[in-house]
Formats: C-alpha cells, sequence, structure tokens
DNA sequence: AGAGACTATGGCACTCAGTACCCTCTGTAA
DNA sequence: TTACAGAGGGTACTGAGTGCCATAGTCTCT
C-alpha cells in the first residue's frame, strides 16, 4: 500500500509537477481512500523521500557497531550508506534530483532530512572525539565537512543523469577532507591562539562629521592603526548615532 | 507596519506556543487586515526571521566588495555579520532560538535561511578558488565548514542566555576552520594559521586602510549618517583589526 | 482645482494540506 | 454466534496561503 501511494505520486508529481498535483489526485489513482495516504506518509513531501527513514535506521545502526579508532573514517563511510541507497536507483535518484531543485518546498524538506544524517555524524563523532574541549566544534566541523563532500560527489553523479559509478566522485571527495582532518583520534589537544586580542596601542582617533548643513549623510572617522576598538565605536558612535 | 506585525507576532508566539497562533490572531493584535500580513511576511514563518533577507543581502554586498587574495578570510568575516546581526539584540535572538528549537517547523525554515548563506559563501570561494579541478568541491566544503563552525559559537552564546561577547566563541571556532584550510590558494598542504590578512575596502559604508604595504598607520573610515552601529564596527574592525 | 495613475490596505472567497472523529469491513478468538 | 481488533474509508473541520476586487491616500500632470 505504502509502495502503490508512493509511485502513484511519484508519477504524478513527474508529469504534473509536484505543487499542482493534490493528494487527492494521488490516492485516485492509487485507488485509495485518502485518509490512508496520511496514514502511510505524515506529509506530501514525505512521499518523494520514501526511503531516508531506512537509510538513517542503517547508518544509526552502523555507527553504533563502528570501530572506535579511526571516526572519521566511520563516518565517511556511513556517508557512503546514503549515496548507495541513492546508487541503486539511479533513473529514480536522478528524476527525484530534478523535481526537487524545481521545488522549493521539496529543497527545504531534503534540507531538513539531510540534517538529521549530519547530526547523527556529528553524534557519533562528538562521542569519539570527547565533549570537552573543542570536541563539540570539531564534531560540528567534520560532520559538516563530511557531509558536504558527499553531496557534491552525489549532485555531480546526479546532474550527470546517474551514468557510471557515483562511489568516484565521492571517494575523492571525503578523501579531500578525510586528508585536511586526518585521523584526530587522539590530537584533540591542538590547540588555536587563544584570544584574537584586538588592539594594543593607541592614538587618539577623531571622527569628523560629514555635512555642516543638518541633513549631513557622511562621517569621516580617521584613526591610528590599531586604536582600540572600543574608542574607534565611541567616536563613531558620537557621530554617526543618534539613530 | 511590518515592525508592527513582526512584534505582534513574536509576541503571540511566545505566549501561546507558534503553532497554537493563528494568522488572524496575529493581525488582530496587531490591528491590520489579514491580507497585509502576507504581504509583508510570504508565510508565518518568516515573521519569526524578519531580518535575515537583510543580512544576507549585506552578506553578499560584502563580498562582493571583498579583497580577492583570502577567500578564506573573507568567508569568515562574512559570517561575522551574521552573528553581529544576532548579537545586536541578545534577548530577541535567545528567546527565537528557544522557540524554534522547539518548533519543527521553525528548525525547518531556520536550515533553509542557513542554507542560503552557505551558498552565498561557497558562491564566493568557488568564483575565487576557481570552478575546476576541486574548486568546486573546495568551496563548498569550505563553506560547510565556516557555517558549522559560525553556528556551533553562536549556538553557545544563545545556549548561555547571551551574556557576553558571542565574538569570542565564534573566532575561536573560525580559527579551527582556518588553522585546518589555511589560505588555499593553492594546494591542499596544510598551512600554518595564516596571517590575517587586513582587508582594505567595501562599499555602502567603507574603510581605507591607509598604508600601501601592510604597516600603514592612519584608517580613514566612510559611512553614510544612520549606518547601523555593528556594520560599521565590522568595517573597521576588518581595517583596523588584527585577526 | 481636478483627472488620472499609483500604492497601500482591507475584505472576501477559494484551494488545499493536515487532523479529528467515526464508520465499515474483515478476520480471529472465545 | 458474539466480541474484538485492526486496516481502511468517509466526512467535516481548521488554518495557511492566494487571487481578485474595492477603497483610501498620495503624487503628478495639466
Amino acid at each position: 500500500m505504502r509502495e502503490v501511494l508512493a509511485q502513484a505520486a511519484f508519477q504524478l508529481f513527474l508529469e504534473r509537477g509536484f505543487e499542482r498535483t493534490t493528494v487527492d489526485d494521488i490516492v485516485a489513482r492509487a485507488g485509495v481512500g485518502r485518509r490512508s495516504f496520511f496514514r502511510y506518509f505524515p506529509s506530501k513531501e514525505d512521499a518523494v523521500f520514501p526511503d531516508h527513514e531506512r537509510c538513517l535506521a542503517e547508518m544509526t545502526e552502523f555507527l553504533a557497531a563502528a570501530d572506535d579508532d579511526d571516526p572519521v573514517g566511520a563516518v565517511s563511510d556511513a556517508a557512503r550508506i546514503v549515496l548507495r541507497m541513492y546508487a541503486a536507483n539511479p533513473e529514480f535518484s536522478v528524476q527525484r534530483y530534478r523535481l526537487t531543485r524545481e521545488v522549493p518546498g521539496l529543497r527545504t524538506y531534503e534540507l531538513s532530512v539531510v540534517r538529521r544524517y549530519e547530526q547523527t555524524l556529528a553524534g557519533h563523532l562528538r562521542s569519539r572525539l570527547g565533549e570537552g574541549g573543542d570536541g563539540a566544534l570539531r564534531a560540528e566541523v567534520i560532520a559538516a565537512s563530511v557531509v558536504a563532500a558527499h553531496n557534491n560527489g552525489l549532485r555531480l553523479w546526479l546532474r550527470s543523469g546517474g551514468e557510471g559509478d557515483p562511489e568516484v566522485a565521492v571517494d575523492h571527495a571525503l578523501a579531500l577532507v578525510r586528508e585536511v582532518w586526518g585521523r584526530p583520534a587522539a590530537s584533540a589537544a591542538s590547540t588555536a591562539p587563544a584570544a584574537p586580542a584586538v588592539s594594543e596601542a593607541s592614538a587618539v582617533p577623531f571622527a569628523v562629521s560629514g555635512g555642516g548643513d543638518g541633513d549631513g549623510e557622511v562621517v569621516v572617522m580617521v584613526a591610528r592603526k590599531g586604536t582600540p576598538m572600543w574608542r574607534v565605536v565611541q567616536q563613531i558612535e558620537a557621530a554617526v548615532g543618534e539613530n
């Protein structure tokens, strides 16, 4: 039943477009009652991505069983699970890609799906990199990098019409990420310079209000380089500010 | 009018929750017609993020005027524009953050906004890194990293209740990204944290660094009267600041 | 001043997604 | 047979978003 609905929906979306297809159209073609549609798909958009829920579960399961000593490799492999789901049905994936490109609502929905993958990856990385210090930060940045790399390779393949093997492009993209992030299993101590520490010496900045005739439009601010920021702001506010 | 509607909407969202507030409730409180709401906000969700459109325009403008020889620095600075928009209204930002956390619809909407920022950054990087080879891939991964780092720092600040200066956390997060990606004018060799690239000029308010060779002593800042303070500070920092 | 144009706003009616509630049908157990 | 459970169907409702038109204020040109 779920399958019947998904297929009827997808056919109609390709024929008339997503927005000009109503749920009534879908259930009419599928020959079922309107209420049944919402029993199987919480929203119209869900019918376009009927397999992501299962894929997400698969990814979670994979990561739970993953080895501990190469978290970046693990999340890269986890991303490949998604890729393989797309590669399993090239023509469907390509058609869906084209559909999704054209319909803002579907793009947004897809974003929320991608976000869930990303959070799953980030959660795994966080647990392996440690919460403290920059662990959470690194986890999120690496997860975002992996997802971006994966999506770049995937889109390349989708735009090409689904010809050939998408794994090569994605492997290449993921290799770039791995090259950059290495294997940060133990090297969580590489610290960045502590504080930006804006400025040092000061010379008095001075501000000149532009036109003298009431509706001056321009403020010219002149200051030495290295002037403390608060000092600059103070001067600017005095000149620009009434608001 | 837009302001009135946004305020009425936000009040009601805080009082009754987003989903239990209808557009009719909003326009009733604002004392305007229902049709007017949709003239100013294409959807109910937009009323929660009334300033992102303008901020996105600022970012685009900033990047268009950005220097060419430090694209990673440029997109990092561009991300700080968003941060300053949040920092300009701490209590509003924190309340909105809490609201957004609780409402799936708003989370999804926010994702689509973040995605537009990310694509703006990626577009800039792509144009500077070159389309060919891995240019596009690098652009997207770096953009995703910058966004993730920015969001990590921002969320830290939001979760803390908006106390203190969010810039420190975000600067730290962005420093991590910069440390990893360096100045990818060339290959992927992991360079040391890049030198602090002083940016020069930009559009609406524009700052001009005095010296030709890096040790210029004077900065001239010109801005229209009424320019938002955070924008001014951002320009000054770009010209005067360390980091 | 007055005609015409343009803009901002309000009001009405409509489509359609999504939900609540209740119905029927069918198969199974007692 | 009744009792029950679970899958599906039907109806009516809420509420977001859109299209169309009417009205009021403003600006311009004559």
